[in-house]
RNA sequence: GGAGGGGUGACCGAGCGGCCGAAGGUGCUCGCCUGCUAAGCGAGUAGGGGGUUACCACCUCCUCGAGGGUUCAAAUCCCUCCCCCUCCGCCA
């Protein structure tokens, strides 16, 4: 939820939201909106204090007298009565709103749409040759994935991780679990399950609604990522100043529609319906949230880095920052078989946008404050799979990164010979 | 799934339709006192929205799980929902 005030005050915060491509109707209609409901707030406020008023007196009255003044406290009644109605209406239009209006973006955040991000450093050399099979082929012929029954089952977008991959897959969510905890973060296995409101505090309703997944009659939304329910950690809480940062890493399965990316990406699991993910997610002080996002990158980056995969970071545009972020930087890792690099990890500043929503505050010196919370992929699972599977491929084997090799308990899998 | 009980401030816990934003206690803050500590004594201590204001501050409304309703007046009565607990059943 943006912020009312700011966005009446400060020119700034206005022109992060319209640096977001939004046209300015929603923004001057929340503006009058705004201006009317806290214009018929004084109303209401003003008769409700004369009733109270009014109630007290007749409480301290004599019973014989009482009925004598009930007469005007009826009347005013009424009157309190068509006032609030029309405040609330007021409110239920002014919220719905704002609640479609995006969270500006931060100033230093590059103009432009999808392909206008900021490429801040490159790491790593991308292999001179291809490798000669792409991960859905290599995959295939190692018995790593299987999609002919799985899209059968479940319709295309789908697919069974299998085999040795399974074993390296687990792996990797240790690792990753493994560094996160030792940096501090706390770990959660969360529900994947919400309600729309868990949907609507953490950001992603009502604006990407079409994305997710309804189940047991509406009552209930998969999540697209742990992020959501990691949001709702500290719901209506108030934190203490000291206590933060806080810190989390959940591991979920992650539900997607992927609406709108019909044709795209549809070998193997580079995009797929369901995957498993492990998602940073970091509740801290306003002050504090530029050094933490940078911080959040450089564990994103250590873990990439840590697989001995070649990427760029990217610092994502206006355009391309979806509705909750201030600030995104994607972690894009080279995808031999494409020859180009894709999006691997990436993480986001929310500000307190969502704070507001899930009223998360910290404790102040003088009453209290929205916090900030940012996200970032610790790893999503099936996509780092996709490039490990390019990257460690050597003679029809793969061949498993070092950093897995103790977990996984083997160094590489040979091709099935049969 | 069936039958009951309950959700009150940082925490515990009382609360007759008006004198209740709420007794009492714990905790916390400040002060006093006592070699130190502990104890004791005194005072203070909920959050949020809106408005006025250069500032200190002031005014006002909301909040006793959430949302409706009855009433001049609701923590207190009624309805719906959420959550927790106990018993029974069912499944592991």
């Amino acid at each position: 939820m943006i912020d009312l005030r700011r966005l009446r005050d400060d020119p700034g915060y206005r022109a992060g939201i319209e640096r977001k491509r939004v046209d300015a109707g929603p923004v001057d209609e929340v503006l009058a909106l705004d201006a009317e409901t806290r214009t018929q707030r004084t109303v209401v406020e003003e008769l409700r204090s004369q009733q109270k008023v009014i109630s007290k007196e007749i409480g301290k009255a004599a019973p014989e007298q009482r009925d004598a003044r009930k007469g005007e406290a009826s009347a005013l009644k009424d009157r309190l009565k068509s006032a609030e109605d029309e405040l609330t209406a007021l409110e239920a239009r002014l919220r719905e709103v704002a609640l479609r209006i995006p969270n500006p973006a931060d100033p230093d955040v590059p103009e432009g749409g999808e392909n206008d991000g900021e490429v801040v450093r490159v790491v790593g050399e991308p292999p001179v040759v291809a490798p000669p099979l792409d991960h859905a082929a290599f995959a295939d012929a190692m018995g790593f994935v299987e999609s002919v029954h799985a899209v059968e089952m479940s319709g295309s977008r789908f697919a069974s991780v299998m085999g040795q991959a399974v074993i390296v897959e687990l792996a990797l969510v240790r690792w990753v679990i493994d560094r996160l905890v030792g940096k501090g973060f706390v770990p959660v296995v969360p529900p994947v399950m919400v309600r729309e409101q868990a949907m609507e505090e953490a950001g992603f309703f009502p604006t990407d609604r079409s994305q997710v997944y309804e189940v047991d009659g509406g009552e209930l939304f998969l999540v697209g990522t742990a992020e959501v329910p990691l949001s709702s950690l500290h719901r209506g809480e108030r934190l203490d100043a000291e206590s933060l940062p806080r810190r989390y890493a959940g591991i979920s399965t992650c539900f997607r529609r992927e609406a709108g990316t019909y044709g795209k990406d549809t070998a193997g699991i580079f995009r797929v319906h369901q995957f498993d993910k492990i998602e940073m997610f970091s509740f801290c002080a306003p002050d504090a949230s530029d050094a933490e996002h940078e911080y959040i990158l450089a564990v994103e980056e250590e873990i990439i880095g840590g697989l001995g995969l070649p990427y760029r970071v990217v610092k994502i545009a206006t355009g391309d920052l979806g509705a909750a972020a201030a600030k995104k930087y994607d972690i894009e890792v080279w995808l031999p078989s494409e020859g180009r690099y894709r999006e691997a990890t990436s993480c986001s500043n929310y500000r307190d946008f969502s704070a507001r929503r899930l009223e998360t505050r910290v404790k102040m010196d003088k009453g209290s404050e929205y916090l900030h919370t940012l996200n970032g992929t610790g790893c999503a699972i099936g996509r780092t799979l996709v490039y490990l599977f390019e990257h460690y491929q050597e003679n029809g084997a793969f061949v498993v990164p070092d950093a897995l090799r103790a977990l996984a308990g083997f160094d590489r899998v040979q091709a099935p010979t049969a």
